[in-house]
RNA sequence: GGCGAGGUAGCUCAGAUGGUUAGAGCGCAGGAUUCAUAACCCUGAGGUCUCGGGUUCAACUCCCGAUCUCGCUACCA
């Protein structure tokens, strides 16, 4: 390690949900564990977080539930803050992007780039909501979804068939805000030119080919792609300010923000840690406080995130610093797959998901279970299940069994032979030595394994220590020898004690709560260091331990199936929720409907639309004339099977260019829960081509 | 469709620069044992390394193609 100090953030969760495991095995947890290494190193380290509490969706679920936005991520940031500290994440800071230092910082950062002319100024056409007289951001449309005639669909995605939209796809669009049709309107923002820094961006991304692949390989696609630029400024009146004329009604891009609100942290850290002595300004105290930790080239900047963050954390936001010019950039960032749970994808809406203040009310101080399960199944290289089957075993079979088993017979055995006094050692044999020189082995082991990112080996290296102390007890049956040898067994309980102080010590960035409770047992001094460990001489002779409890205890077949029981019916209820018919649309006139123009038609002719999974180009026999239709149905039919097919099709909507092709018209389809398209055609043979449809 | 990451024992995963009988943990089977939360310890069974081709004396490891999973991205009037 050839750095002086570092910067550890853990990506800032957005305020507008609760914290579940997903979050923790992905992100939280293993920056935890990097960092209580570090300082159990004795490494200068600062670990950062914080709620991210700008961005669209927070004002959306403000209106949702009558409150304001800021009520919103108070609410969330205090159940997101207080969950962390519950599972022992060891923040230096857990700071907010509502904050005033956020608010300064995030501005200054802003204007800087302003001043020395980064930006980009862009006048777009966005939707405007005359009666609310403000501009709409995408998700703030909504109207019915192109794809599968979901009318609820946002401008931005359609939650039901789950496609990506732009507001202007929208039929229909309506503002959420008053219910008007929103109208287009000229608007300028500020873009960071990411395409004229892409030289610049892809030698920094080239300088790191130690990135874990799938964090490198995106990186790459992303620059192969060509990076574009991109609007740092919305039309929002929540977030921070932009802080130049004529930028009235607009914030900050959350992503522009979010990062930047790391430094603000870290700012705030110090201005804690220094009874209010302002370290703010980059003048007055430069390299005392919270600059050393993000403008020193020896300080190391690592980002713990999930990967879908990748792009603003190795792309974007390194972007902002160069451009910037005076920070450090980012020197690793270890984003992780995701987590899924029982088979399916973890999700906040549908409730797909274990909660962890949930859990703790569940399994009450059961932290480091969970930590454990996390951890040992973390999703380093590949998308990883959570199944409940698997944390019963992990807990009953590894920590249960092998952890706290051999700590328990090891203390058991201490109290019964020699009242809680650590024996001495009297003389050593051949497999001791081997012994005391494999365990002394462990931590090095270990960190090497941390070091790499490779958070589940290094825990499975850690119960390997356990499991040698297991062995050398069966090995050297203390309880047998007792009677026959009472010399060698003062040996061999301090050497079994000596391994119980030292998984005391390694096992605590992982299981920092048992750490805790066994070193109180051991009576060990708790300024003992990782190097420590190394040593197998902790305990003296004569020390003496406390009373032993079971450092973690079976969790029964009721506990388990309770908690899929509680899945199983969080399914039900999205089950239900899918069936739900929709409610009639408000009520239209027939002058309206009379607009539309629906013909019978005939497909005389289909085929895939190359370079596209969805869309079928197909030639229609409307009975007065033969027109092409593009149509988004090639996952539901195949071309061949369609020839001669007779459907319902409009025919006076507005051509449109799609991939190139013209299309006149749509085909009308009908959707069922699962989001599948059926054609929509008259059941009696004598309905000829061209005949209206009222 | 393009790009990226993956597909290795029942399950979860390791397997530098290609080289004797492909590894670990859990689960399973058998044995041994009783200090310990019927836990620990020992032994064992289990894999045509997704499928085809190719390069090579030799490929899980390199090349080409197919296929499945996940993500990013295009497309849906």
């Amino acid at each position: 390690m050839t750095f002086k100090r570092h910067t550890v953030t853990a990506a800032l969760p957005y305020a507008n949900g609760p914290v579940h495991i997903g979050h923790l095995a992905g992100c939280y947890l293993p920056a935890d564990i990097y960092v209580r290494y570090l300082r159990l190193k004795g490494e200068d380290v600062k670990f950062i977080c914080g709620s991210d509490e700008h961005g669209v969706p927070i004002t959306i679920k403000a209106k949702k539930e009558g409150i304001t936005p800021q009520q919103v991520v108070d609410k969330y940031h205090k159940l997101m803050g207080d969950a962390f500290k519950d599972f022992g994440i060891s923040f230096d800071i857990y700071s907010r992007t509502s904050s005033k230092t956020h608010h300064e910082t995030a501005s200054e950062f802003f204007k800087k780039l302003y001043d020395k002319g980064v930006f980009k100024e862009e006048v777009t056409e966005q939707y405007f909501d005359e009666k609310a007289n403000q501009f709409l951001a995408d998700r703030y449309i909504v109207g019915t979804c192109p794809k599968c005639g979901n009318e609820n669909a946002y401008g931005d995605q359609c939650e039901k068939c789950g496609s990506t939209l732009n507001a202007t796809d929208l039929i229909n669009p309506k503002s959420t805000l008053s219910g008007e049709k929103p109208v287009l309107k000229k608007t300028k923002n500020w873009f960071l030119p990411l395409d004229k820094m892409q030289p610049q961006i892809e030698a920094y991304i080239d300088s790191h080919k130690e990135w874990k692949s799938n964090v490198f390989g995106q990186c790459k696609s992303w620059l192969n792609a060509g990076l574009q630029p991109r609007a740092m400024t919305r039309d929002l009146d929540w977030g921070v300010k932009v802080p130049v004329d004529g930028a009235d009604g607009k914030v900050l891009y959350v992503w522009f923000d979010a990062p930047i609100g790391y430094i603000s942290a870290t700012k705030e850290l110090f201005m804690q840690h220094n009874d209010g002595i302002n370290t703010l300004s980059p003048e007055g105290r430069a390299g005392e406080g919270w600059e050393k930790y993000w403008r020193d080239k020896e300080s190391r900047l690592v980002h713990f995130i999930g990967k879908d963050n990748i792009v603003f954390h190795c792309i974007i936001f390194p972007a902002m610093l160069m451009a910037e010019g005076s920070f450090i950039v980012p020197d690793n960032v270890p984003a992780n797959e995701f987590l899924n749970l029982e088979g399916d994808k973890i999700s906040t809406s549908r409730n797909w998901a274990v909660w962890l203040h949930e859990y703790l009310l569940e399994f009450k101080d059961k932290q480091d279970t969970l930590r454990y399960t996390l951890c040992s199944n973390a999703p380093e290289t590949k998308d990883n299940d959570f199944t409940w089957k698997d944390f019963q075993a992990k807990n009953n079979n590894e920590l249960v069994a092998i952890l706290g088993n051999f700590v328990n017979r090891t203390l058991v055995l201490t109290h019964k032979y020699y009242n809680g006094k650590v024996p001495e050692t009297l003389e050593y044999t051949k497999s001791d030595i081997l012994l005391l020189e494999e365990i002394s082995k462990f931590p090095d082991k270990i960190a090497a394994s941390i070091e790499q990112y490779r958070f589940r080996e290094a825990l499975s290296e850690l119960m390997n220590l356990a499991r040698s102390g297991n062995k050398y007890l069966a090995d050297n049956e203390p309880w047998t020898l007792i009677k026959t040898d009472e010399k060698r067994v003062q040996t061999i309980m301090n050497i079994s004690l000596q391994i119980a102080a030292n998984l005391a010590v390694v096992m605590e960035p992982f299981l920092p709560f048992t750490s805790k409770r066994l070193g109180g047992m051991l009576n060990l001094n708790p300024s003992l260091k990782w190097n420590d460990a190394k040593r197998t001489d902790l305990l003296l002779a004569g020390h003496q331990i406390n009373a032993a409890s079971l450092l973690f205890e079976k969790i029964e077949d009721e506990a388990i199936s309770a908690q899929v029981q509680k899945l199983a019916d969080s399914k039900k209820a999205n089950e239900a929720a899918g069936k739900a018919i929709e409610p009639s649309k408000a009520e239209t006139s027939f002058d309206d409907f009379s607009k539309m123009d629906i013909r019978v038609g005939t497909i005389l002719e289909a085929e895939r639309v190359p370079k596209t999974d969805k869309l079928l180009k197909l030639l229609i026999d409307t009975g007065f004339d033969t027109r092409t239709v593009v149509s988004g149905i090639a996952a539901y039919y195949k071309p061949e099977d369609i020839i001669g097919q007779q459907v319902s099709i409009l025919v006076n909507l507005a051509p449109r260019k799609i991939k190139g092709i013209e299309s006149k018209g749509m085909i009308l389809m009908a959707e069922n829960s699962a989001g599948e398209l059926s054609f929509v055609s008259p059941l009696k043979p004598n309905v000829n081509n061209g005949s209206g449809i009222k």
